[in-house]
DNA sequence: CTGTTAGCGCTTTCAA
DNA sequence: TTGAAAGCGCTAACAG
């Protein structure tokens, strides 16, 4: 610990007083350049670090962001950390990552934590925590959401699952199909829900009718979307197509369809939801939603640094395409399950373009 | 800010002296029972909560531990950072990620953001940081390393790769494969070389020759994974198994086979290394080596509190084993390139057991 | 057991 | 421009 040098010790190398050794270090006020070369070099020569937490309590600023995130380990948050992290770069702030891991009793405790450790302001990645908890916290300090909507909170940011949805499901329909299966997430993810409610409005746009036995859970995971799958296949129900929720469960699903024999996409087509870094990698390669989880994270730094800073933020578009690749094609003529006949009805595959979707900022 | 709640306003509401308030909040020093309700009560009634940056400067304990880490999306370091964040669970401590994504320049500032902040340890995750700046640093405060071993620095974590490495090739010799190529690493990455030593290894201890023009850079990235492969179809090459160094190629390599044709694993296999969480559902399930990378990371933070606590480190063995799947089987008999009809031998499987393996502490 | 009183390292008025 | 001094919120001797 002899180790800590401070700015008292400059302060008396450079022969000034500490106020002035620290509005050089801030640069704030007006310093001589005689001055400014003594501390320097003192500053040099002693190996001195500014301690932060000092600043910190003096200055009542942590220059921490705190990020209320529910996996570490998860591809599609690492993503959005990544984003984060890229997003603070050079802005003097930092995030701080607690996980909370989709567990209600740990809520509390992640953000005690944060609290505790004075975080400048919050970003809530999901989660459980409840509304009004999220809401009288925003009274606080700047808070944003992603991935969820606040009522009465502005400030959150996500895409329009929705439209992925219904973006995944109308690609399918287009190129024919008609016994399209879903793959849901948990009900409790906002994600989930909403895509699943595109998937519902692709079918009520079209003259097909949806089968509400084809919906089955599949839990985001991929081994939920291989049990899911294995369901399916065992029930004998007929399905030329399915659309998972998430490319995790989608990757369950492949592996489930090619072990019982199907091939993709000529028995089976699949569409995915995220387009995670290693779904352009798997056999065959998942067509699916593309949602850049990164720039959500950036999106989410830079829109907490406008509140810091007091500004309005001018939320950028975040894209939300469809990323077609080799897991999806026109449906067979030949059914694969029963031996009932069927009317296919191709249509225009171009009709399904991709469109560009609004970033909601409250 | 009126929001801010002190010890002193606690004082004042229990009409004890700050002193006793600090008392109950770190459970130092007796306190009678009484007080002690008298100040629960106010704590309550007003919402306290203790600043931790305060603390911090006056223990000199920023109860922070720096994590300096590669890539905060890679599935691999996810792992690690989850580990590492549920080691720290409930010690106090918590860890700050700060990712200098395998860029020289980004290291230095990387430090600088974790130094000032005080942090109490420092756990570092591969990187490029030279060794004497670790070993000085590890003078400072304690320091573990994972995943690259510091001469002269005790206290860093890691598996023994080149067992892996030896473990995987092992395994295809014995499934009668004698044309192996192997996907090689970055040679920057210690993990990658130490793997692909294991590789020759293995080589070196059976009477097979080793053809180095089967070995091959895939940059542990599933496009490297795809890129050598196809590189190596097109060279016409002969071999009917590859040893990837890590998981994210091995896919990107059966992506390859695949759309040429291949089939895994009848005309070639394909083995890995790290087991992600998502290698157990491609299309086919890939035969890797298992390294823990959580348990890596519990490991970490493990060794952390017990050098902050003056303890000595038992260092817990963690499993590094063979995870046979689909992606493997015996050589065929027919040769999918040439037309040079082989030798096969086929060696007796159970020779190829996995091993324990000792985890390294210094 | 409990209160007083110095700091921890830095910032920021307020005067000079 | 510059310095003196009063905190920021909390802990830790040191006396009682």
């Amino acid at each position: 610990m002899a180790e800590t040098v401070t700015v008292e010790m400059v302060a008396h190398e450079a022969r000034v007083s500490t106020a002035t050794v620290s509005r050089i270090i801030n640069g704030s006020g007006k310093v001589s350049a005689r001055r400014r070369k003594q501390v320097m070099d003192a500053i040099e020569k002693l190996g001195y670090r500014p301690n932060l937490l000092a600043q910190s309590l003096a200055r009542g600023q942590s220059m921490n962001v705190g990020v209320l995130t529910q996996d570490m380990a998860s591809p599609f948050f690492g993503q959005m950390h990544q984003g984060i992290e890229q997003g603070f770069q050079g802005s003097g702030y930092h995030p701080i990552f607690v996980s909370e891991e989709w567990q209600d009793d740990k809520q509390h405790a992640a953000l005690e934590v944060l609290l505790s450790r004075r975080v400048d302001a919050l970003i809530v990645l999901g989660g459980y925590i409840e509304d009004d908890v999220l809401l009288e916290l925003s009274g606080q300090l700047p808070l944003v959401t992603v991935g969820r909507e606040v009522k009465g909170l502005e400030g959150s940011l996500s895409l329009d699952n929705e439209q992925g949805g219904y973006l995944a499901t109308r690609h399918l329909l287009d190129l024919g199909h008609r016994q399209i299966a879903c793959l849901a997430g948990p009900d409790t993810h906002y994600d989930a829900v909403d895509r699943m409610a595109g998937y519902l409005r692709a079918f009520q746009e079209s003259d097909v009718p949806l089968q509400r036995d084809l919906v089955i859970d599949a839990l985001f995971s991929e081994e939920g979307g291989v049990r899911a799958t294995e369901r399916l296949l065992k029930s004998g129900k007929h399905f030329t197509a399915v659309f998972a929720c998430n490319d995790q469960s989608a990757i369950g699903a492949q592996l489930a369809l090619q072990r019982h024999g199907k091939r993709i996409p000529q028995d089976v087509s699949v569409v995915g939801f995220d387009d995670l870094p290693s779904s352009a990698f798997v056999y065959p390669p998942l067509t699916t939603v593309r949602q850049s989880a990164k720039l959500l994270g950036q999106a989410a730094a830079a829109a907490v640094i406008c509140k810091l800073e007091g500004k309005t933020f001018a939320p950028s578009r975040l894209e939300l395409k469809l990323m077609v690749r080799e897991s999806t094609g026109p449906v067979s003529h030949m059914p694969t399950h029963t031996s009932i006949p069927q009317q296919v009805e191709q249509q225009v595959a171009g009709s399904s373009r991709p469109r560009k979707v609004r970033l909601r900022m409250g």
